[in-house]
DNA sequence: TTAAACTATATAGTATACTGTATACTTTTA
DNA sequence: TAAAAGTATACAGTATACTATATAGTTTAA
């Protein structure tokens, strides 16, 4: 697919796509058959690669990290104990997001409280 | 409490302080009886906003989104419905980044089984 | 077949969230 | 009491993550 269909796919800028391939995030392909054009192709892999982003992302971690944890993913050229090692600390800090949301969601449920009994 | 204690209270550099109060997400204030100098001085409720501040921006939330339930929390100018709604609206936020770092578990975990079974 | 739409590359600009520097004044400490 | 440390203000600079613009070539549709 063309980069104007895993923006529809994705929702989101075609701008956005070229900076994370640049960025290293995702790939695209030149196909060796088509050779009026320089156009990339792009498969599934970027589809569920710019969906992680997006999530990770919406939980505030940055590209670096996200970079991380998507080339423990898919770069077989890292040793599987690196690849592992990458995934477990992503793990823990999930947690710890997990908590901090937690406790904000009793923070703000005091706070509501607060604001029903005041007169 | 002085600018410079309120920093190493919440391990947090000066000039971030700074930033927060001209952004008016905090807000000190000067001491009537004192007439020397201008130094400004914060109270405990300092420390509570940066510490909501921290955590908050752990997961993800901008500033502007951060200083709408700081401001619900703190201004008795803002009318009780209004303060409700926004930390509501908070709420709603908070449990769909729980199930986003929920559902990248699952995907993680699921990767890591991939990684392990592979030879 | 030509205008509209799509693609690539390069470069500049923007928003957010700081971070650093310079200047000037105040307080503390040796 | 003088040097070191702390404080305020203003403004410039940086990092991250885009976003826009210009240019040039390619493909598609009327």
């Amino acid at each position: 697919m063309l980069i104007n269909q895993l923006a529809k796919e994705c929702q989101i800028p075609i701008g956005t796509i070229r900076f994370y391939e640049k960025s290293g995030l995702i790939t695209g392909s030149r196909k060796a058959d088509v050779t009026t054009n320089n156009y990339i192709y792009y498969d599934e892999e970027s589809i569920d690669k710019i969906r992680f982003i997006q999530m990770a992302k919406a939980v505030g971690f940055t590209l670096a990290e996200i970079k991380e944890v998507i080339d423990a993913w898919y770069l077989r050229s890292i040793s599987k104990a690196a690849q592992l090692d990458v995934l477990d600390k992503k793990l823990v800090q999930i947690d710890e997001k997990i908590a901090e949301l937690k406790a904000m969601k009793q923070q703000i449920a005091i706070c509501k409280q607060n604001i029903i009994e005041r007169d």
